[in-house]
This record gives C-alpha cells, sequence and structure tokens, in this order.
RNA sequence: GGUCGCUUAGCUCAGCUGGGAGAGCAUCUGCCUUACAAGCAGAGGGUCAUAGGUUCGAUCCCUAUAGCGACCACCA
C-alpha cells in the first residue's frame, strides 16, 4: 500500500509548492461551470500592482480562500477573481522618483514617454503580489485576472463617465480643493489625514476704520496668509463684538479697509473670539466667504511662493514669508501676542507632504443622491455589514458627504474623457475622440490633460471585472451581484461606499450582500505595522520558515471579525506543533490501515438507514461518541463559517482533533486496533479514517495545504482530491445528554486500564490478564464481558462476581450498569489519593450546594425555562452520583 | 469636539441571544508509554476595569466614571 505512505517528518516544504501547482494544473481554481450549481462569487480587492504582499494582505487574502474553499465544497459554483490597481498617485510617484534619482523630472520626458515608463515598471515589477498569493495558498481563478487599467476596464470608466455627465451627475466646477504640495495634485476628502505639528498662534490687531487706537485682535496660525484677508469674523452673539459688526477695519502692511461681519462658525472660545477671513488659502474662509460674498485674494502662486501682491515678499517661500510678516508685524506693532500651539495639519495620505486648501477648476460627481440610495440600502438590510457597528462609520461618511473631487493632475491613470473645443470653448464628452467641434465644427479639439482618482475605477470592481457594460456578457449574468467583500475597515469610506453608490447607479443593485470587515494585524507590541517603523513582518518570510497553513492558522485562529489582530509568533508555533500532530496523527493511521477495499465494503453496510443505527461492530464509544462528536462538530463549524465566525470554527476543530479524536479515540482504538478478530480490526480502520478524513475536510479551507496532502493518502473513496471533495453533511439534531454519560464512564476505565498498563509497562499490542470484581448476577456479568473483551484491552477478561462485600484494595468504576473494580494497590499513594479525594469532595459539595440553592430558587423555577432547568437537575443529579462516590471511596481508604 | 470599540489567567486573546469562567503560550509536578518530547498525564493561577441599576440570578443588558485605541470633524 504505498499510497498510504507519508514522509516520517513532516515538512511543508515537501509539498506546499507541488499542492499548488497540480491544483491549478487540474483548473480547481477556475469555477466549475456546472449551470445546476448555485453560484458564488468574491471580487478580491485588488492591490497595487507593484506592491508586495504584507500581513494586511496574508490575512484578506487567507478570509476569502476559506469562503471561496468552503463554498466550493459545498457545491456552489464559485469564482474567486483576482486583479490588481494600477494605483494612480503611489506608482506616478514612484516613477517620478526613479526618474529623479536619473535627473530626469516628468515634463522633461513628457506624457507619452512618462506612460511608457510606467508601463515598464509596472510589467516590471507589477505581479510580484500575485505570486505570493499563490503561496498563501489563494485559490482564485488566474485566467480571469484582472488590472485596472486594462482595455474592458477602462472601457467601463469611459462608460461611467460618460453616463454620469449625461445625467448630469458630473460637473466641472471652481472650487476649493485638497492640494498636495508634493504630489502636485487635487485629492479628495478622504486622501487627507491629519497630523498635529507645533506651531505658533501669533495674535495680529487691525485697526477699526475711523478710530485712533481701536483694535480687532485676531488670532492665526498663519500669519502669511493675511494679506489675502477680505474681512474679520466675529460670532452673532458675541457680546464683546457686537457692536463692531457692520464696521470695518484696516489691514496692516496691506492698509486696506476690510469688513467685519458675523457668522456662527467662529468660535467664540478659541483665541481671541476673531477670526481672520482668508477665502483663497481656507476651507472654511471659503465656505464663509461664499456666504458673505467677499472677495477671493490668492495670496500664493501655483507653485507655492508668494505672489505679487507685495513685491517685497514675492516668489518667496511660504515659512520664509511667514518669518519676514511676523516681523514687520512687530515692527509696525501690529503683534500684540504670539504663543505656542499645537496645530493640525494636512497631509496627504500617500507622501505625508503638507495639503494646501487650493481654489482650481476640478471635476466633480455630485454625491447627495448617489449617496443617499447607497445609504438606504444598507439601511434596509439589502447590504449587511460584519460585524454591523461598522455601518455606522458607514452612515455617517455617507450622510455627510461632499461632492466627490475625481480629477487629478497625474498622467498614470484613465485618462478624462472630455475634449475642449479650442476655437469655442465647448466641453465634449465622449467614449470616443471626436473629430469636430459638435457646435461650431472646428477641428482643433484637445483632450482634458487630468486622469480619474484610483477609486473611481475601483468603485465599479465588482462588475466591471465580469464583462460589464456589455449586460449580456455571460460572466456578468451568472455571478453578478457578488456574495461578499471582504476587507479592512480603513477603506470603507475610499473604496466600499464608492462600489455601492456607483454599484447601484449603474447596475440598479447592490453590488454585494455582505460586506465582512476585519481589523488590522499589529505587531506583537500591538504597533500598526510601518515602513518607518520597520516592525512589519514578511508573511512571505513566516511561510519560509513555519509553512503557508501556519500563517493562515496564526492570523485566524483565536480572532474575531472586525478587531485588529495582534502577531504572535507563538501562534506560529501552536499552528506548526499542531500540523506537526494531524502530520503523525495521519501517520499513525495510514500505517495500521487495513486493505482499503475492505474498509469500503464496510462503509458500505456501516449506517443502517431504516434502523438509524451504526454496525454492530462498532461499539459505543464509536457510535455514541466519537461520530457523535464529529456530526455535531460538522454542523456546528458549518454554522460557524456561514456566520463568519472563522475564528470560532477552527479553534473548534482544533480542539476536537487534538483532544478529542487523537488524545482519546487513537488511544482507545489502539486496544482494538491490535486485535485478532478481523471484523473488529476493519470497523476500527474504518472508524479512524472517517472521522479523520471528516475532520480534514472541515479544516481543509483554513490549512489547505497538508489537509490535501494527508488526505490522499486515507482510504481512497472517490474523492480523492480534497480541493473538490464534498463538504461532510451535517445533522440537525443531536442526542447527547444518554450518551455521554456512557462516554464518561468508557474514559474512566480508559484512564485506569491505561494507568495499569503503565505500571506494568506493557504496551497496548501486548494484551495482559485484567481481572474485574463485581457483585452484579450472571447476566450482567456474561454482558461485561463481552462488552470489554470487545474494547480488547487485554486477551484475558475477567469479570467475578463477589458475593460478600467490596474488595479493600479496588478503584470502583462504572460502566453501564456494571461495577467494576480493578485493584490498585501498586496504583497509588494512599495519603495522595486521601488527599486527592478531600479536595474532591470539597469541590463536589460545592457544586451540590450551589445547585440545590440554584433548584430551589422559585424565581429561577418560575422564569427560566425547562430545558434549563433540567439541565440543572441533571447537573445537580450528576454531582450528587460523584460525590457519594467520593465519600464511599474515602470510607474504604480510611478503613484501612 | 462627535461617534464607535476595547478593558477577562503572568502574556496574547476567545466567550453567539443573561443561568457551571475558557484556549494557546508561560509556570509547576511526573513521564523519552514504538503516531507525535513540535509529545503524554496532571496541577496551580481570574472580585471578568470601577461604581451604581434592572433581574430570582449579570463577564454578558442599562447608566455613570477611569484608562487605552480607532474613525470622523478641524477651531483660525
Amino acid at each position: 500500500m504505498s499510497n498510504h505512505k507519508l514522509n516520517d517528518k513532516f515538512n511543508p516544504k515537501d509539498f506546499e509548492g507541488r499542492l499548488y501547482e497540480e491544483w491549478e494544473k487540474n483548473g480547481y481554481f477556475k469555477p466549475s461551470g456546472d449551470k445546476s450549481k448555485e453560484p458564488y462569487c468574491i471580487m478580491m480587492p485588488p492591490p497595487n500592482v507593484t506592491g508586495k504582499l504584507h500581513m494586511g494582505h496574508a490575512l484578506d487574502d487567507t478570509i476569502q480562500d476559506i469562503l471561496i474553499r468552503f463554498k466550493r465544497m459545498q457545491g456552489f459554483d464559485t469564482l474567486w477573481l483576482p486583479g490588481t490597481d494600477h494605483a494612480s498617485i503611489s506608482t506616478e510617484m514612484k516613477i517620478v522618483q526613479k526618474l529623479k534619482s536619473e535627473g530626469k523630472s516628468k515634463q522633461d520626458l513628457g506624457r507619452e514617454k512618462f506612460l511608457n515608463e510606467a508601463w515598464n515598471w509596472t510589467h516590471e515589477y507589477g505581479g510580484m503580489i500575485q505570486k505570493q498569493q499563490r503561496k498563501l495558498g489563494c485559490s482564485c481563478d488566474w485566467e480571469r485576472n484582472r488590472f485596472t487599467l486594462d482595455k474592458g476596464m477602462s472601457d467601463a470608466v469611459l462608460e461611467q463617465f460618460v453616463e454620469l455627465y449625461k445625467k448630469g451627475l458630473i460637473y466641472k466646477g471652481k472650487r476649493m480643493v485638497n492640494w498636495c504640495t508634493n504630489c502636485n495634485t487635487s485629492i479628495s476628502d478622504a486622501e487627507v489625514e491629519y497630523k498635529e505639528e507645533p506651531s505658533h498662534l501669533w495674535h495680529i490687531r487691525y485697526k477699526i476704520t475711523g478710530t485712533e487706537n481701536e483694535y480687532v485682535t485676531v488670532a492665526t496660525t498663519r500669519p502669511e496668509t493675511m494679506l489675502g484677508d477680505t474681512a474679520v469674523a466675529v460670532h452673532p452673539r458675541d457680546a464683546r463684538y457686537k457692536n463692531l459688526v457692520g464696521k470695518t477695519c484696516i489691514l496692516p502692511i496691506m492698509n486696506k479697509e476690510i469688513p467685519i461681519i458675523a457668522d456662527d462658525f467662529v468660535e467664540m472660545d478659541f483665541g481671541t473670539g476673531c477670526v481672520k477671513l482668508t477665502p483663497a488659502h481656507d476651507m472654511n474662509d471659503y465656505a464663509a466667504g461664499l456666504r458673505h460674498d467677499l472677495e477671493i485674494i490668492e495670496v500664493f502662486d501655483e507653485h507655492f511662493k508668494m505672489g505679487n501682491l507685495v513685491a517685497e515678499y514675492e516668489g518667496m517661500d511660504l515659512l520664509e514669508a511667514r518669518k519676514k510678516i511676523v516681523e514687520k508685524l512687530k515692527e509696525i506693532g501690529a503683534l500684540v501676542k504670539e504663543e505656542e500651539y499645537i496645530h493640525n495639519v494636512a497631509k496627504c495620505e500617500r507622501c505625508k507632504h503638507t495639503i494646501e486648501p487650493q481654489i482650481s477648476t476640478q471635476w466633480f460627481v455630485s454625491m447627495k443622491d448617489l449617496a443617499k440610495r447607497a445609504s438606504d440600502s444598507v439601511r434596509e438590510g439589502k447590504t449587511k455589514f460584519v460585524p454591523k457597528r461598522y455601518e455606522k462609520q458607514y452612515f455617517h461618511w455617507l450622510d455627510n458627504i461632499q461632492d466627490w473631487c475625481i480629477s487629478r493632475q497625474l498622467w498614470w491613470g484613465h485618462r478624462i474623457p472630455a475634449y475642449y473645443c479650442e476655437d469655442c470653448g465647448h466641453i465634449h464628452v465622449a467614449k470616443t475622440t471626436p473629430e469636430t467641434c459638435e457646435k461650431c465644427g472646428s477641428k482643433h479639439l484637445k483632450q482634458d490633460e487630468d486622469t480619474l482618482d484610483t477609486w473611481f475605477s475601483s468603485a465599479l470592481w465588482p462588475f466591471s471585472t465580469l464583462g460589464w457594460p456589455n449586460q449580456e456578457a455571460e460572466d456578468y449574468k451568472r455571478y453578478y451581484p457578488t456574495n461578499v467583500l471582504v476587507t479592512g475597515f480603513d477603506i470603507i469610506t475610499f473604496w466600499v461606499s464608492r462600489m455601492m453608490t456607483q454599484g447601484l447607479e449603474f447596475t440598479d443593485i447592490e453590488p454585494f450582500q455582505d460586506v465582512l470587515i476585519h481589523g488590522i494585524v499589529r505587531d506583537s507590541q500591538g504597533r500598526k505595522m510601518s515602513k518607518t517603523l520597520g516592525n512589519g513582518i514578511d508573511p512571505l518570510e513566516v511561510i519560509e520558515q513555519y509553512g503557508a497553513d501556519a500563517l493562515r492558522f496564526s492570523v485566524i485562529s483565536g480572532t474575531t471579525m472586525g478587531n485588529d489582530i495582534r502577531y504572535m509568533p507563538e501562534k506560529l508555533e501552536q499552528a506548526s506543533n499542531f500540523a506537526n500532530k494531524i502530520w503523525n496523527a495521519a501517520k499513525f493511521i495510514t500505517m495500521n490501515l487495513v486493505e482499503d477495499e475492505e474498509i469500503i465494503k464496510f462503509s458500505e453496510k456501516v449506517y443502517d438507514k431504516k434502523s438509524k443505527k451504526y454496525h454492530d461492530d462498532l461499539l459505543k464509544i464509536e457510535d455514541k461518541w466519537i461520530l457523535n462528536q464529529l456530526e455535531k462538530l460538522v454542523a456546528e463549524v458549518t454554522q460557524n463559517i456561514e456566520n463568519y465566525d472563522l475564528g470560532i470554527a477552527l479553534d473548534k476543530i482544533y480542539n476536537f482533533v487534538w483532544n478529542e479524536f487523537c488524545d482519546w479515540y487513537i488511544e482507545i482504538a489502539k486496544t482494538r486496533l491490535y486485535s485478532d478478530d478481523k471484523q473488529t480490526k476493519v470497523a476500527v480502520c474504518w472508524c479512524l479514517d472517517q472521522v479523520f478524513g471528516v475532520s480534514l475536510k472541515l479544516l481543509h479551507p483554513f490549512m489547505p495545504f497538508i489537509t490535501s496532502e494527508i488526505y490522499a493518502k486515507l482510504v481512497a473513496y472517490n474523492d480523492k482530491e480534497l480541493m473538490v471533495s464534498k463538504w461532510p453533511k451535517r445533522k440537525e439534531t443531536f442526542q447527547f445528554d444518554e450518551e455521554e454519560k456512557v462516554v464518561e464512564k468508557l474514559k474512566q476505565v480508559i484512564v485506569e486500564i491505561r494507568n495499569v498498563r503503565n505500571t506494568m509497562n506493557v504496551h497496548p499490542s501486548k494484551k495482559s490478564t485484567l481481572i474485574f470484581v463485581t457483585q452484579k448476577d450472571e447476566d450482567v456479568i456474561r454482558q461485561s464481558e463481552d462488552f470489554l473483551s470487545k474494547l480488547g484491552f487485554a486477551n484475558k477478561i475477567m469479570v467475578q462476581k463477589m458475593e460478600t462485600g467490596i474488595p479493600e484494595d479496588a478503584i470502583s468504576i462504572m460502566v453501564e450498569d456494571l461495577k467494576v473494580f480493578i485493584p490498585f494497590e501498586d496504583l497509588v499513594n494512599r495519603e495522595e489519593e486521601i488527599k486527592r479525594l478531600e479536595d474532591e469532595k470539597i469541590k463536589l459539595e460545592a457544586e451540590v450546594a450551589r445547585g440545590e440553592k440554584m433548584l430551589a430558587n422559585q424565581g429561577f423555577l418560575a422564569k427560566a425555562p425547562q430545558a434549563k432547568v433540567d439541565q440543572e437537575k441533571n447537573k445537580l443529579e450528576n454531582y450528587q452520583n460523584k460525590l457519594l462516590s467520593v465519600k464511599e471511596r474515602l470510607e474504604k481508604m480510611y478503613k484501612k
């Protein structure tokens, strides 16, 4: 039976790579194409095309792979579609950097050559992450791999832009946007992050017009912008300044008269309660400026140098200008106070450079109606977040939505399909370049230089990957809408909300049923993994050392959806020990298996559907215990995975395999495995193989490699390939209470017998004579002898009837109705035993007291469900029995 | 400032709709028992953050407080 042979030592490298190749070669990653099956589809969140796999991906991909493998085995027609994102800013910045190191700039090259560079870069470094995903075991359909700049995806983007424009949902407008001074492009609100930086708060006084020495004092962190001030604002209810509203004051340096206005966005408690308004360089001031119809004066030029308002400062760097202006204010006596202040500064989420609010002409998506629909869908439960609490974050974003700035002053990305007539200025928005101006017929048309926000294309991901906008595309018809989206909470606003808005707008249906949100992977000290800290863990190094299965186990076991995960190297040890344990169990089982044919033959008659009973050669150990436990496990694990409780499911399998199957059943089975009775042997082999095989199925989605490797070595039924085998069926009901008692008794027998063996230094295969003593009558004795000999504990079992009393030196064990005594003279130290029993007695007494109290509690009896009451009664009875037996044993011990 | 989350064994974390407090690692004791020392048998260790409330009964529900964390807003 060479097909059962496993390597002596467990080493993931022996099989992980090989298995993945086989799976891919056999086409297991592709949908089955079976139209009778229900489709199940997940879209992989596309990582940056030139990115590298990090722990966050490892977690995200593992979760998806578990779900896909689970559904595939359950008989769904599964599609997990992978892909990559062009990541406009991030990639463009890398290219710019590369050019810079070669002493070149973007402008030197020109658009076309720059894009060539970018494509070369993409081809050179792209796809690396996908090789790494393979190492992790991802069972996605690589033949359907998509890239956001592919032809199909680009067509989808064109369709989206043109349609939204036609509907009036995309417009071009002059507005204040966030401008990254380093990337030289506008960015959306979501791409801004704030960082605290030490700064100063300068108090500057502006003289009230027509007075000699009355002033209004404003506080600012950016004195250099004062040149563009067009008003001073106070709160309408601020008593201190009420009389000033409507008057004007003189802007120092500029010596210009500006109004004092009232607006309730002003915080009375902050600074002096007066704020200078620079509508050109601050979001709030801009909004206030619009409300009060103020003039907008730009202080900086497009390169963020000082403009020509004051010749003295022209061309100066902003910080330098700030210094000079503060000096000047001091000089003219306008500066009244300078205090230390921690200021929140807007930073670019990508490059961490400072954001300047700037007025500029950009393209926007009008979000209000789109957002309403997207948030309603979730409110109505058409799409569900898991865990539910993240819905709030989603609602909060959508309910306070601002229009989405989608144009970027970048070259790497989807170029905006807007064409300007150079003669009449008309704007054409079209999927293809128009030949002539539809208005004036001119042939001088020029396409917009800008590209679209990366997220504009990713917003279409769930359906553009399937062939949309072609409504008849086969994949689109079959797999859309998708079933679940798996992603981190950090991109709910960026991505999830936008997929929802665009999905609903263009396909009229929610793009996914569930949104599964997971946390982030932190380092062992709980810090975020980051490049600057250098505390990142490379998943590939982990795989190299422990194997992919161990990595997958470590990010799933003992975790909850939505909570952060701390990377703990100890968990990898645990995982790899577990893998080793399974490996050794497999070695044991395969080494002892009888011929496959016999086991298969036995399997056909093992379960009688009519009587609902297992074959007689299977004892209560198998029937009522391990097989029953297994069925319970199947039901629970299936339910847990369906509820996305992956951590719970995995831990249940872990505990069953290790603590029940390996520690107990295999030990018990050994005795009968070495039996001379062939039929007994076959029955035990069947059960070992069966329980282990089903356990491997349950474990496969979590640890695909080792389970597949081992499964192929078990008894060869029809489904040798675990990955495409059938998920075990679950039973709905379990009757356990009765059987549990029997099992407990059996376990006690096993323990005692093992103790005897260990003391006598006897291997299970070398049998010995065991004598049990009882006071029961002949019938029971015969039954018991029969039962015990089937267990195969010994080659000679004797059950003797004792008429008078119980032997002094014996331990009593209950097996069903039979009381068994095993001589224990050599087994235990008397004093230790007495002490142990005394302790146990105290514990049991406490338990009994607790139970009695509870059952005497009228409130409990009246309000608790009957099942609970029964359960308590059972427990109490159980404890009472145990207590009696302990007391009995103690008496005997003392007598002696 | 607003919203949300977390606080359970020495450490890292589970604990589903209220009814016996769990796992892994670490510690201690005894074992190289031919599947496995990457192991086996066993033990110790917790006022479930604090204070109230609801309930016959609270780790779980409610309120408040403290500490930690995240997100959103940005106040010049």
